[in-house]
DNA sequence: TAGATTGTTAATCGATTAACAATC
DNA sequence: TAGATTGTTAATCGATTAACAATC
């Protein structure tokens, strides 16, 4: 599917609504954009007009049709067929990062992101398993990610490696990037990259301790 | 520390310029909008702006002074004293957080959120440590909270206890929450949550993974 | 002094909201 | 039909950028 120039604002909300969907499913079959923005906590305005940007879903004096919608959005979001991930970097964090996503995976018949490769430096671990992923030599990214035609990566690696693990991603094919890692990583326009750098979340929670800011 | 209305997005960059300015002490005394926002992906002029939201802290044809730019940064993001800290749920993800996080606290100096306790539901866990941090009971959050001074917390547990364990924060003093489950939390409106969620972000990443989005 | 860079104002850009004709 | 709700246009709001006088 290939939208051209929507909005990143617009398309951080698509998982949301889906979210919204799986609840409402099976206790009602049309939902208003009314009451889908007000379980998002998105005005119903906005949600037509997110909607609106990649056709027309809904019917006048009715809504949504809940299943409908939610197949069109898993199709614009690319998650109506499995899609194979990585993970570099199996320290603490990135163990926990994948039991936790294989338990969604297997939970969960409609999250179709399967975390099929895990990569580390270390030589002890490599050979073993987490839930039954292997885990690899960080050499091996550019054979294993083309083989298991992996397009998405989480990087947990140490800052000062984060650069270079990503690069051998990106070489390899990877188009979007989850970091942990707390550095910018530079990559070619084609790649997206999504922060989840805690220390910097912390450090803005920090600021709304102090007085009241309402 | 009390501006009034400042906007989040000024609040999220300020972390970033405090990283900047952290790479760059030692090696240069001053440093220009310019050379700030290069370093931090961001214009110079929005630099400019987003400083004088809380003060005159440059001077004309020099730039900022690096030390004291980033003194007074830690004193408007509430960071020049320690922080306390609680995680709740030790689960996978939240032991490996909680290593994440004191690891960072003992190695960085400049890094003053402490993590002080620790909170689950399991009675095999009470009682025992997370590299010296204790395992409380989650019944323990009203005494345990305002005993140690905690203020910010982050929210590890299941979805379906998610709201549950936030209100007990709440009540017990709790002003800012990082929260990991898949909910959106209901919190009054002197408390501030920053969400962390990784299946919504990973959801979201998918959408670029399809054609080229430049 | 001359060059550089700030703090601030006005202009621009983009995202959200309100309003409403179309229509189920 | 009458009531409800869409998709879309225009208005509003807020955030970023450009420009520049002030001044170190």
């Amino acid at each position: 599917m290939a939208w051209k120039g929507i909005s990143d604002a617009v398309i951080r909300r698509l998982p949301i609504y889906l979210r919204v969907l799986e609840e409402v499913k099976g206790k009602e079959a049309c939902i208003s954009s009314h009451e889908l923005g007000k379980r998002a906590g998105v005005r119903p305005a906005l949600v037509r007009k997110d909607l609106a940007w990649f056709g027309e879903f809904g019917k006048q004096g009715v809504g949504y049709d809940v299943e409908f919608l939610q197949d069109e959005l898993r199709k614009i979001l690319n998650l109506d067929e499995p899609l194979h991930m990585a993970l570099v970097g199996v320290g603490s964090l990135g163990h926990a990062l994948a039991r936790y996503n294989r338990r969604r995976f297997e939970k969960d018949p409609l999250f179709t992101i399967k975390l099929v490769a895990l990569f580390d430096v270390k030589p002890e671990l490599v050979g073993t398993y987490v839930d039954d992923v292997p885990i690899y030599s960080v050499e091996e990214i550019p054979r294993v990610v083309p083989e298991n035609d992996i397009r998405l990566a989480i990087v947990t690696v140490p800052a000062d490696v984060a650069q270079e693990a990503t690069d051998a991603l990106v070489a390899a094919g990877v188009k979007a990037i989850l970091n942990f890692a707390p550095v910018k990583l530079d990559v070619p326009k084609d790649v997206h990259v999504a922060n989840a750098d805690l220390s910097l979340e912390l450090q803005r929670l920090a600021y709304y301790i102090g007085a009241q800011h309402s």
